[in-house]
DNA sequence: ATGTCACGCTGCGCGTGA
């Protein structure tokens, strides 16, 4: 095998020889804006060294998206698929553990009225990835609260249509799925994120087979990754989690951290939004999955790390 | 206490989206 002709193995060999011993680290993070985010979103990537990377609310078109990153990701063995437009939206998969098979938007999805980029999918070292920035929704009596809705129908659809065991859906989900995930539920009553259709339209994306494994893994913490820039509210940590990684069962019984990057929320020029990131532990035959674990493996087993978030 | 950011503009402060 010539490395040298197989730049989606050689992308995998440096993933390996990055983060050691197989582990694969995968990530989400709405950054607001690539552009604004660029003097904070590349130190990021050589500090945490994520192996796939899903990025929403891009803002930028795909063209420009290269022009703008192609020569930095690259120098850092990424490849690149971007779904983007010219102001809104936008979402992209950054990976150097191969990435293939791209795909965007939602097969029959809705549009707003015309079809937005919220959606890329690629495979990524044998697992599907598919990074999704729902519709907002705005407010429950909306047109755009029905159009979240049927969004999030055709997302499921997709997932279901595919192999769920092997899918990581991740993303900025506009949905707090519990009211454990809002700093104060009393106050989002009859606002978007916290209303009972969404948080069903969320749990029917999940019955697919899909993971939520910040929660299965802290589940009694409090954890946000979305803090409104106004008023001091990171300061004070009145947020809500909207950014969730979702995996199927051989994605899950392979976690080996999950936790929120509120590093990447702090100092100058922050996104309102904080990374997911997740470690995946080494898949038996080297590649980053699927795997299903054999049955002497129990699934609730995992080398729980202390959570490394700042004071 | 309606507080911040980012977007684009028959632009130079404002409406819109989040």
């Amino acid at each position: 095998m010539i490395a040298s002709a197989l730049p989606t193995v050689a992308g995998s060999v440096l993933a390996t020889v990055a983060y050691g011993k197989g582990r694969v680290r995968i990530a989400t993070w709405n950054v607001n804006s690539v552009k604004q985010r660029l003097p904070r979103l590349l130190p990021w990537l050589d500090e945490r060294r994520p192996d796939v990377v899903c990025l929403q609310e891009t803002k930028l078109a795909d063209d420009a998206f290269a022009q703008l990153l192609a020569e930095e990701l690259g120098a850092r063995g990424y490849e690149v698929a971007a779904h983007g437009e010219a102001t809104w939206n936008g979402v992209a998969i950054l990976s150097r553990a191969g990435l293939d098979d791209v795909a965007v938007g939602l097969p029959g999805g809705p549009g707003f009225p015309h079809p937005e980029a919220r959606a890329v999918s690629a495979t990524c070292g044998g697992l599907r990835f598919v990074s999704v920035y729902v519709p907002n929704g705005r407010t429950p009596d909306s047109d755009h609260y029905r159009y979240k809705l049927a969004w999030l129908a055709a997302l499921r659809d997709m997932v279901a249509a595919g192999d769920p065991t092997s899918t990581v859906v991740l993303g900025d989900v506009n949905i707090a799925p519990a009211d454990e995930d809002v700093f104060d539920p009393e106050a989002y009553v009859g606002q978007t994120h916290v209303t009972a259709p969404e948080r069903e339209a969320l749990a029917a994306l999940q019955s697919v087979g899909l993971h939520d494994v910040v929660r299965d893994r802290w589940p009694d913490k409090r954890v946000f990754t979305y803090w409104d820039y106004r008023a001091g509210m990171f300061h004070q940590d009145l947020g809500m989690r909207i950014d969730l990684v979702l995996t199927g069962d051989a994605v899950a019984a392979r976690v080996a951290a999950a936790w929120v990057d509120r590093q990447a929320r702090k100092g100058k020029g922050p996104s309102d939004h904080a990374p997911v990131i997740v470690d995946l532990d080494d898949a038996p035959d080297g590649d980053i999955g699927p795997v299903v674990p054999p049955p002497s493996a129990p699934a609730a087993r995992r080398g729980a790390k202390k959570l490394p978030q700042a004071p």
